[in-house]
DNA sequence: TTGTTCGTACGAAAAATTTCCTACCTTTAG
DNA sequence: CTAAAGGTAGGAAATTTTTCGTACGAACAA
């Protein structure tokens, strides 16, 4: 049996994430409907590039396709909450030397965070001590 | 009086982001010092890879450097706390819709986030809450 | 039928990033 | 003095990521 090598988290480039990004908010698309929201949310990029990145995605297994009828539909095969996790936690690590409480420091420093999202926290933090359900 | 061109913030590479951690952590260093802390933190890398990244770092104004002597020290130009807060704006932005207690839901979430970091972060709060100071 | 539009496939170019080879200079040990 | 060790400079190659041109088939309107 073969046994693909799925031991190694295989990380998105920035172009594939924006990629994923859609398809998670979206659910299964066509190239077309990618494209399109990636022209109108992010940049001009050209319909065959984002054809061409997404059948590469699909190679790698980042994405399922069904290619039932003439315009093939687009899965994300990666989960967003488990893609997002490792992402973070990589990111934690090298930023933050894995401390999540530095990296909120960071966060309270910011002024983009605000006072809304500050309590929202807070209200999560709240709910976890409740016993967390 | 001059006016470098911060309007844009210059994204470091991964690589870059290495060198500058470094950097951040043991003060203004020797290529030779740098390349043998990349060694044992992460990874092979030949010393002339080490020093030709920092050459292009400075000359990018990432860093800076002094070659009154024969060793050249390096320098980081740029601040830890305004690189990492930026990296850290954009990720939030990229993954959470820039919605920083959802990424707090996200490292809840995560299995690394130890009830150790979770005290620490209540602390950080509650700290806030007190008047800040 | 015919031509225009919309789709996929594929190769290759372009761009960005990373790596390393080679040359050559300075310092140091013998 | 000479050889070895360790330093910088720079070009170029290798890799990775991104972009796009071209070919060609299917659908559709006239």
């Amino acid at each position: 049996m073969k046994q693909e090598n799925d031991n190694k988290f295989n990380e998105p480039t920035k172009s594939e994430l924006e990629i994923l990004q859609v398809l998670w908010k979206h659910g299964p698309s066509t190239v077309r409907f990618v494209n399109d929201t990636l022209n109108e949310m992010k940049r001009a990029v050209q319909y065959t590039s984002t054809l061409k990145l997404m059948q590469i995605m699909a190679e790698k297994q980042m994405l399922t396709r069904d290619e039932s009828s003439m315009k093939h539909i687009y899965h994300a095969a990666v989960e967003e909450q488990k893609t997002k996790s490792a992402l973070l936690e990589k990111f934690v690590d090298a930023m933050y030397d894995g401390s999540a409480s530095n990296l909120m420091l960071q966060l309270l420093g910011n002024k983009k965070t605000s006072k809304k999202e500050l309590q929202a926290i807070k209200d999560i933090l709240a709910k976890l001590d409740k016993g967390g359900k």
